[in-house]
DNA sequence: CATGAAATGACAGTAACTATCAAAAGCGCT
DNA sequence: AGCGCTTTTGATAGTTACTGTCATTTCATG
């Protein structure tokens, strides 16, 4: 089971060219995630304190602060981010806008559900269930936004900082925020890249006839 | 200076009916949004607590709490939404959706803007500042969105929980925030329903030729 | 192995909330 | 005006996320 996209997630042991630090530091990365997980599945997220994840992670809270900046952080891990960049540098320059954005997405949405879909799909329901999760869900998502500013500055020579291109960004990182919340809210029953085309239909097209 | 718009801020004088627990109330209510407002310019947000505020509003935390629910919400209060609801009601039934949109928005921006200009400006430089205003912003403009895909449902006969529907209804929400923002990074200069015309251009027609 | 740098843990502190309960204030009735 | 009844308030104690600091441990390097 050796996938080739460029981006993967990296388990410890795969690099042993990293120093025993780094590799450490990955480690406890994951151990803190992982105990995360299994607590508020456990406990459900609200219940689960920082000093529970510490213990079962084997660390104490200070490290959990200093892995991550908020609890909500810990459950919402952004490795999207840097594909998506890489994505959208890897496109043909003369590919029409849409269709970049269309296959990003689709690639960004794969990795993300495929490389550990148990946590997909939990970050997906806590999103729905926790205001906070969901917020800062929100924050990241702007930040990708802002990247889409430069994308698009790059390919069409605006202004990444013009209004135009802010508003087009946003509310496609709101169209999609909306997406992945409605799969959540269907128990992630349906494909999700099924609903991501749906969605890119809406905002190139608007509300037009067919859809129901 | 009496307008005549539906929906006007109420001070606790004009309604001699009420009782004189409600007038109390919101005095409290209006006392505990003016000290915040106050404490907030003086010493900046994080710096103010809530202890100040309660000191300064003369009543005890446990009220302010009762009052509002979070810090956040003591800034962002949202007046808006009953006023876009009857003005959504108002509009004749024929008109074109996206003539709706655009009339209604502006009408919730000029009420939110001209009943208190220091405050509205106030408010979107905690949110370009303050990342939880921000974020509880963006909690309380999907809660418009939601109203959003009613009308929408209403007016079109579509399903308001369809995907696609709520996706028209939140990319509109993220084009706006953006707008509020994009409006707060330039110190409040422009004038902010040019903002919403734009914004509500290239929401119609995307990034279409003319725009910088 | 020794020396410097980075990561960790322990500790103390802050501030936003939550829960509870008794005191106080408005309300309605006579 | 006085008296129950309900609502609102304040005081108090507790929880938890998060910050800052400093000594100790752990790794890197010559």
């Amino acid at each position: 089971m050796n996938r080739m996209t460029a981006a993967r997630i990296t388990s410890p042991a795969d690099r042993p060219q990293l120093s025993l630090r780094e590799r450490k530091k990955i480690k406890t990365r994951e151990a803190i995630r992982t105990a995360t997980y299994a607590l508020i599945e456990e406990h459900g997220y609200d219940a689960t304190t920082i000093d529970q994840i510490a213990e079962r992670a084997e660390v104490s809270p200070s490290t959990v602060f200093r892995y991550f900046p908020t609890k909500e952080d810990i459950v919402l891990t952004d490795e999207y981010d840097p594909i998506i960049v890489e994505e959208l540098r890897n496109r043909p320059a003369d590919e029409p806008w849409p269709d970049t954005v269309r296959y990003v997405m689709r690639e960004a949405a794969r990795a993300g559900i495929e490389g550990d879909p148990r946590a997909a799909r939990l970050r997906s329901h806590l999103m729905v269930q926790v205001p906070a999760v969901r917020s800062r869900m929100m924050e990241s998502m702007s930040v990708t936004g802002r990247m889409f500013c430069t994308a698009i500055g790059e390919r069409t020579g605006r202004d990444p900082d013009s209004l135009e291109v802010r508003v087009y960004a946003m509310s496609l990182i709101g169209g999609l925020m909306e997406t992945t919340l409605y799969w959540g809210e269907h128990g992630n029953q349906q494909d999700f890249t099924a609903l991501l085309d749906r969605t890119l239909d809406v905002l190139q097209h608007g509300l037009s006839a067919r859809n129901p």
